[in-house]
DNA sequence: ACGGTTCTGTTGTATTTCCAACAAACGGAG
DNA sequence: CTCCGTTTGTTGGAAATACAACAGAACCGT
């Protein structure tokens, strides 16, 4: 719990607010934190939340699911990120998807509207935490973006291709870990799991790439490799 | 032309900007307004754009393009409304969608980094603005969520209620008119069109909904309706 | 080591989508 | 009005996905 300062300093909402002034903007963003157990709900789809939440530790599932128990994972949050920041910031929006905790975790609530609705100029650290959090909303339009890249995509393999390529390019190598299982994967890309499972095997028999658990690892196109 | 000024009015981006001021902000913001002819590109795949569009009047296409020619359409904009203000937020983002004229267009370029890199007690207006941008960007999130439900139903069905739905609860009744002719509404939907309008056809039979070209009536569930 | 649970891969069948081609309806331009 | 390009609806065969059921592997605590 004594780290949870060291999450804070380094979370992007924080960036650039001096270390020394975050326990007095903690109190000025009436923060509060909550613990969760794995497959708890912290927030559930029609809740109109007032604070944001920033994990501090555990790790999260934003997901939208039916009445008949379908879900589609819309995204994992890591310590140090931010959830439900847009519903935070549009008063009155209602929720359309759930947070669950996908392991203990723990959340710390911040008052956006503390940040929005007094002036500015009231603190000098306000002005730079609403450019931190235009900074955020923009990170997660941009992830929006590219899971509707994803989800535009027509056949299984395709989405596999286009999400896989993706985590690479973000984690900067051939070979990186994802934090989904496969039926995460299959709820995140909204495909049928057994079928990607499938998918996943023709995939590595084509020499295309290799996966234990995990980790995967891509491999450069080989010319002589089989189709189907 | 003389007009733009009242679209610039109630615009969300200038909301609570005294009229008399966004002359002076214009300037300050480095404003300059383009034309555009239908099926014009306003901006493409690849750029790294520096300023955020307004749309003065007319109407663009913000698409996806793969190298054969597939396209995805992730929304279209109205006069009044911004685009690219997510990677003109984020310097150095490229843009992975183009930006596309549907009819001939007029577009406001607001220089976004000025307002973000001075400080915002420079004018009374920045803080206004940024908190305006906020809300602009919160607002596209809520959109980009609202497209990922559509795109994660499963059948082409599915996804044709979920948006239809959803554009009834947006425009307040059961008989409203959509932006896109089938063909857009199938790339939209990232469907089939033939089987998009086939689709179309069962429901109409089965007193699910109406139509006319682009106009959509959808109809309370009748307990008598025929299956299939 | 032992069960019990969860995760993963496989397979077969039913259903749906994809694709191409065509037909009908519509809307200007001349 | 006719011609012509565009939009929309229809159809049939090929291909892919959905669903259910099962088997082996991995993991858990006892």
């Amino acid at each position: 719990m004594r780290d949870n300062l060291q999450v804070l300093k380094s979370s992007a909402v924080f960036d650039s607010v001096d270390a020394a002034h975050i326990d007095a903007m903690l109190c000025c963003l009436g923060a509060r934190t909550q613990t969760f157990d794995r497959n708890d709900y912290v927030l559930r789809a029609g809740d109109s939340p007032e604070s944001l939440g920033l994990l501090l530790d555990g790790g999260v599932l934003v997901v939208q699911e039916d009445f008949w128990g379908n879900r589609n994972i819309r995204g994992r949050i890591t310590p140090g990120q931010v959830f439900a920041e847009t519903f935070a910031c549009v008063p009155g929006a209602v929720m359309d998807v759930s947070v669950v905790a996908d392991e203990s975790s723990v959340v710390l609530w911040l008052g956006v509207q503390r940040i929005l609705r007094t002036c500015p100029a009231a603190c000098a650290h306000h002005s730079r935490m609403i450019r931190n959090l235009l900074s955020e909303l923009a990170q997660n339009n941009l992830r929006a973006n590219e899971k509707l890249t994803h989800l535009s995509c027509r056949s299984t393999r395709e989405k596999l291709l286009s999400y896989l390529s993706a985590e690479a390019r973000r984690q900067g190598g051939a070979e990186f870990a994802i934090p989904f299982d496969r039926q995460q994967l299959a709820d995140y890309l909204s495909v049928e799991r057994s079928a990607m499972s499938a998918e996943l095997s023709r995939m590595q028999r084509e020499g295309l790439l290799s996966t234990r658990k995990n980790v995967f690892c891509l491999r450069p196109a080989s010319p002589g490799a089989a189709r189907k």
